[in-house]
DNA sequence: TGTACATCAGTGAACGCGCGTTCACTGATGTAC
DNA sequence: TGTACATCAGTGAACGCGCGTTCACTGATGTAC
């Protein structure tokens, strides 16, 4: 065993975080596979020692980031206080930095329009990040609330979420964070409101 | 002038019919000038007498199907009674139906992340698309509400919308069908609740 | 301890395919006489 | 009315580039003696 143990799998974690990054930030079919080695800083040649194929490496850095996604979620309900952890949650996402740097943010949102079309491992890894969001959200949602109501209300919010960061991304900067505060202001009533 | 006055201007419709469903069905990097004109009944070598590049296409093609689908907005409008307007277009939006024919649907919907990261004119249309969108949900909204929480409810909605039929199509078919009944499900409490 | 060896992560050139775009042409059709 | 002509929509072959993938190799490093 020539190389350390733990080499290669750092090397490849390399290679994943800059395939998310890159992915998000300008679509998967936009991206060579010598984009993503150049940016972990490799030559292209070493690529299938990592992955079996680009689809492959979509599929894997799909999950990559959905797995920073789900653990942001995760931090910034932790860090606020009980009655505001849903609202925080939807606050993070509806954000103008979110809608600026996609390089570092939900894939559902960056990249869900392309990864439906993909292989079947791709749709796979996508339908597996919907559903830990749908599945952290509806934790954050009160107890008080039937299973129903609570699948209602975290499949409600959480299209509005990726909607609203898609339509904000496609209106521009300026016209964007207009819409995006427009749905967190949406959301907060729908959900203060509900006489469930 | 050797051919009928108005014998290029329906090529050009029936390419542009083709390209509308072919880019939405398969997305647009997925798609070849070749696909489009075979679809259109044409060889590849004629499309240059129509469109300036793939990337013009792509910008009219968004442009003609964002007209198809307002036109669809506005005629299921019109068919429902008044209290029902909003409500009968959010339901056919979120239909089974419109999860399994993106070719015939809402073109943010099947090419909003990709149609983004497109050349200037692509992202124009895609703009033009989700104002024209917003505008007509919004003068669905009861005139007792404010202009500015009409705004906020243009917008909460149609991400609701965009964002409900991103994810269906991204959890599959009989998944999906369950989220878009939820999305209809919020937001139909959303809009009877608010007290605004 | 030092040295020869085997392993295999990473290199870089090459291949082949598909796609956007170009171009010389063909032939259908409206117009002028 | 009929015919020669000019126009230009549409054809199909070709070009060139970029990208995914392959492959013969290089050289860094752990191990055996």
């Amino acid at each position: 065993m020539p190389w350390s143990r733990e080499h290669k799998s750092q090397t490849r974690t390399r290679i994943l975080d800059a395939a998310a990054a890159e992915f998000r930030a300008r679509g998967m079919a936009a991206v060579a596979v010598s984009d993503v080695m150049d940016r972990a800083g490799l030559t292209h040649g070493g690529f299938y020692a990592h992955f079996s194929s680009k689809d492959d490496l979509a599929a894997q850095a799909l999950l990559h980031a959905s797995a920073q996604t789900t653990a942001a979620f995760d931090r910034t309900a932790t860090a606020a206080d009980d009655a505001g952890r849903l609202q925080a949650v939807i606050d993070l996402y509806l954000h103008p930095a979110h809608l600026a740097h996609p390089e570092r943010g939900c894939a559902v949102a960056a990249l869900g329009t392309e990864a439906v079309r993909g292989g079947r491992s791709v749709r796979r890894s996508l339908s597996v990040g919907i559903r830990a969001r749908l599945d952290r959200l509806r934790r954050l949602l009160p107890g008080s609330d039937s299973r129903r109501v609570r699948d209602q209300k975290a499949a409600g919010v959480f299209a509005c979420m990726v909607g609203g960061l898609i339509l904000a991304r496609g209106l521009g900067q300026e016209e964007g964070d207009r819409l995006l505060a427009d749905c967190r202001a949406f959301l907060r009533s729908a959900l203060a409101d509900s006489p469930h």
